[in-house]
DNA sequence: TAATTTTACTTTCAAAAAGCAAGTATAGCA
DNA sequence: TGCTATACTTGCTTTTTGAAAGTAAAATTA
């Protein structure tokens, strides 16, 4: 069956006031960065995601869009002319990511020896 | 008594040579870069850690600290003169983080309604 | 149009991680 | 010498993760 009890979970309470624990409580996770991160490179559907050579769970993956959908952070349209098929696109809230993610980039690239870009920057750099 | 056998883990396996996926091997978790923030906010101590409002467990703490020794994010340097006590400071590598930490702090404030800055950003703008 | 495949998830469940409370070792102090 | 603070470590319970299988609707193929 297509939707069955959907268990709201409680309003996710927050840690302090601080924004970057806000932030964290949001996207501090080993996954939610990567979603964006395939979001930011121009993918758009559930299997692009979760095609990614990290290889999410597809019921992490499920969880986490809804948290981001939640969260305003991606938001639901429709995949094209005709298709009944839905996309996932980033939100302002989500596009507003973007230099954390370019930062947390730079960071790999120059500390963490052995890692490389695969993707093109040009979606970054718009 | 005050080592055990301390079982070392495997060496953590990367999921991809992405950056950011390495990097959130790093980081990406509800509080390394809380501990992070607190050391870029000047604070140096095990208990200082412990202090901050998100109310961080002694033992995530503790592994954290761990794992950030062994990334080469902190090191372990002596309390001042004389004493026998041990402060965590940032490494160069770590260090870098603060544009990471300065972009999820804006990005927070701007998107996350009710945060605040607690502390001074002088720390954040050295 | 019926059968098959793809898409987009959801469910189940064992294993790992998180979180709390209590314990332990060392150092500094009275 | 005992008391207290620091810095962790150990158990134990709860929560989350992750792999695999299941499900339903839509798209494709026969």
């Amino acid at each position: 069956m297509g939707k069955r009890i959907t268990k709201k979970s409680a309003p996710p309470e927050r840690r302090s006031p601080c924004p970057v624990a806000c932030a964290l409580d949001v996207f501090g996770d080993r996954w939610t960065l990567l979603i964006i991160r395939d979001l930011v490179l121009g993918k758009t559907r559930f299997k692009d995601f979760a095609a990614s050579p990290e290889g999410i769970p597809t019921n992490v993956l499920s969880e986490r869009l809804s948290r981001l959908l939640a969260a305003d952070i991606v938001s639901h349209v429709s995949a094209g002319e005709g298709s009944k098929h839905l996309a996932y696109i980033l939100t302002p809230k989500g596009n507003a990511l973007m230099p954390v993610l370019k930062n947390i980039r730079d960071w790999g690239l120059t500390w963490e020896k052995g890692t490389q870009v695969l993707m093109a920057k040009v979606p970054l750099a718009r």
